[in-house]
DNA sequence: CATCGTACTTACCGATCGGTAGGTTGTCAA
DNA sequence: TTGACAACCTACCGATCGGTAAGTACGATG
């Protein structure tokens, strides 16, 4: 089913946008073909199936989150600076398209369900590299890929969490305060990094 | 409508399985019903409407959650106590019955459409209630309801996100590896607590 | 000019969605 | 004994769901 390159990728921009907002079982065909100014035939005639675009969506975003990491391990040496990157990088990333967050976090909410998806999951080499990154700071022998994790998920769970909030969070405390907040969080962020690396010993990229 | 308490309690309970397992949108009248043992005109019968079924699940978490920070804020005299306290006793009980904070970020996510819920939101005295506690400890003039909600965000972040990860992580890591996640994770809640008591300026309730 | 594949179209399909209408049954107070 | 009401039931409704079948418009290639 070829389509020009950039075709594609704006149908696919739009399709995210609509998951993002609706869920997998809340966007219909014809809602995201209606988004897309075409039918839901056409749309069909695309991508097969509903399930086959949901993926297409998935796998764009798994991508994006990768290059990020893999971004910053190019950029520095020292694994503190390229965890501080990686994760400053995500949230930047999150920040200005957050719907890639949604569908992340609906993902997550949803795995229960659509299991008929491969058991491998979209997100784990995301989550293998910050890990990896992880274990080089303690020194790989201190510390397991599991407790590595275990200190990596409250910055991932902050970052997205305050994300997916937007709309409620403007809702309820009003535009200006939100912005507000938007300023300052990331600086939440990287205080919290920087408990995290001294917590597993130091290096460069010292705080404050 | 009446109905025995109890009986109501149970219903409800089921309806919240279902609605954080599948969403609001993925969980049908049809399936619920089905789950609580009876018809979906039985179902309608009682609730009326969907959305007031899922409004009453709404309302009873939003219940407890803030029945949690009533409590702490009642235990403890020193505010650092009580913020310590009650983020505890969240995590304790969303860990214990996880639909509950799914329901919560699964409205996070669905707040952009379904907006015809009345603006005020189902958490805002739960949140008010902690951003209390926190500018207490900071000195009201100090820090604005703003950022005092910003300095507690990631923390409410930590604790849902990898609530709401459950089954992807066992899936991911396996079963032995997930529990020992969830047996070091309260200690990082708690390391974050304290490092957020640290920043606001020190009291009672002081680190290791 | 013929033909072949792409990019659609209209016309459907059965299943399921939330919700309504109108009974039937059982319990309990008057 | 009767009447009222809660607690169901069967039988529907129109709308929408994801998906299929079969045809059409059209540009490129032989």
């Amino acid at each position: 089913m070829p389509l020009r390159e950039d075709t594609r990728a704006q149908l696919l921009d739009s399709a995210t946008r609509l998951f993002a907002s609706r869920g997998f079982y809340g966007a219909s065909l014809a809602n995201i073909a209606e988004a897309l100014g075409l039918t839901k035939q056409a749309l069909l005639h695309h991508f097969g199936r509903k399930e086959k675009l949901y993926a297409e969506v998935l796998s764009r975003i798994s991508n994006r989150m990768l290059e990020q990491i893999d971004a910053a391990r190019a950029q520095y040496d020292s694994p503190q600076d390229q965890l501080l990157a990686a994760m400053q990088s995500v949230y930047a990333i999150s920040e200005q398209s957050p719907h890639e967050t949604r569908i992340i976090v609906r993902e997550l909410l949803d795995s229960e369900r659509r299991t008929e998806q491969v058991h491998s999951w979209y997100l784990q080499p995301f989550l293998d590299s910050l890990v990896d990154i992880t274990r080089v700071i303690a020194g790989k022998q201190t510390l397991t890929k599991t407790d590595a994790l275990t200190k990596i998920y409250p910055l991932l769970g902050a970052m997205s969490y305050f994300i997916v909030s937007d709309v409620v969070l403007e809702q309820m405390y009003g535009q200006a305060n939100y912005r507000r907040m938007r300023r300052r969080y990331p600086d939440q962020i990287q205080q919290q990094v920087y408990g995290l690396l001294n917590s597993l010993g130091s290096g460069s990229a010292s705080a404050e």
